[in-house]
DNA sequence: CCGATTTAGTTTAGCGCTAAAGGAGTTGCT
DNA sequence: AGCAACTCCTTTAGCGCTAAACTAAATCGG
């Protein structure tokens, strides 16, 4: 007596109990659920970033800078170590953003090597547009769950993701 | 009185409260962390899939063809159905796995225009290894948690999602 | 049946990313 | 001081993806 209101990540796990009895599905339910929703929540900031005449990578670069307070300058380096991406995108990024007009580049003043990043005004409207404009939507993409449900889903992904970069950052450094 | 093990959603919320505090960041915690959490199965995924000699696209096509069940046989559509991805990239995935002798590809009997892709002894081989290690090692992953609050976690990301899906299909097909 | 339309799959241009190589400035050792 | 080692950033080759152009086969309507 199969419940009938099945998801993607139901047939999948169906699709592997059925074929190789042996393997344990149960992951599916959590980890194949999160990586479709990423999906879904990065395909629906594209569609208002694209009405906005940005993309999901200039809105990181503005958004990092702007979160950093005044004057909304920070190095390459910053940059980069708050983003989860390489040095190179970060520096493309930079350059992208540069050319359309939102940020300026000016060697730093201490270290030749450094480049600061700063906003320009259009750079800082566009993004506190942008942000306000997402973070408004997204609050009603979750109106569907509870305040208690969206509290306690907050707090459940707040545990594994702790637990997570703690086991992988200790298996990246492997025992002296 | 903040509290002290803030993780980076934490941070970009506080940012945010600090520098717009007119913006509502309550969708922060869910939605970054979603995020974060799909990059780091991704990542854990491709360790994993490096030492087998797969990568995931490649893992995802074997696995639609072995979820099938026998004869392991779908055409190019079929599996586009599936996957997520564009009609271009099957085919490319396609060409990559036929390359390396994982699946075959011939002229569909009934219909001239589609392709019958299936795996492989040597397609289904690897993509049965490498579906037990990853479901094992990912069952690992979320033993941090309890069974109640593991349940609780893929009841909830269920919901959501459906909820997702629903309104993003109704605002694709415009009322007529 | 014949031409127009639709459908299935492939090919290609362009995008942003990573990893690795490169260029320029700084630090440290003697 | 002088030179090696290091650091910061940029550049580039290669990858897989999407969107769109394209080829070929099937279907439909007069």
């Amino acid at each position: 007596m199969t419940t009938d209101d099945e998801d993607g990540a139901d047939r999948i796990r169906a699709g592997w109990r059925r074929e190789l009895p042996d393997v344990p599905v149960g992951p599916i339910g959590v980890i194949t659920r999160i990586w479709r929703l990423a999906q879904l929540f990065t395909a629906d900031r594209e569609r208002t970033l694209d009405r906005l005449g940005l993309d999901s990578s200039t809105l990181d670069l503005l958004s990092t800078l702007r979160r950093s307070g005044p004057p909304y300058e920070l190095t390459s380096g910053q940059i980069a170590a708050r983003s989860f991406v390489s040095a190179g995108a970060v520096s493309q990024r930079i350059a992208r953003a540069e050319a359309a007009g939102l940020v300026r580049r000016a060697r730093s003043g201490a270290d030749g090597r450094s480049v600061a990043v700063r906003l320009t005004d259009e750079g800082r409207r566009m993004n506190e547009d942008a942000v306000a404009d997402l973070l408004r939507h997204e609050e009603t993409l979750l109106d569907g769950l509870g305040a208690t449900e969206h509290d306690e889903l907050a707090a459940t992904l707040k545990v594994l993701l702790g637990q997570l970069t703690r086991r992988f950052d200790a298996e990246d450094r492997p025992p002296p």
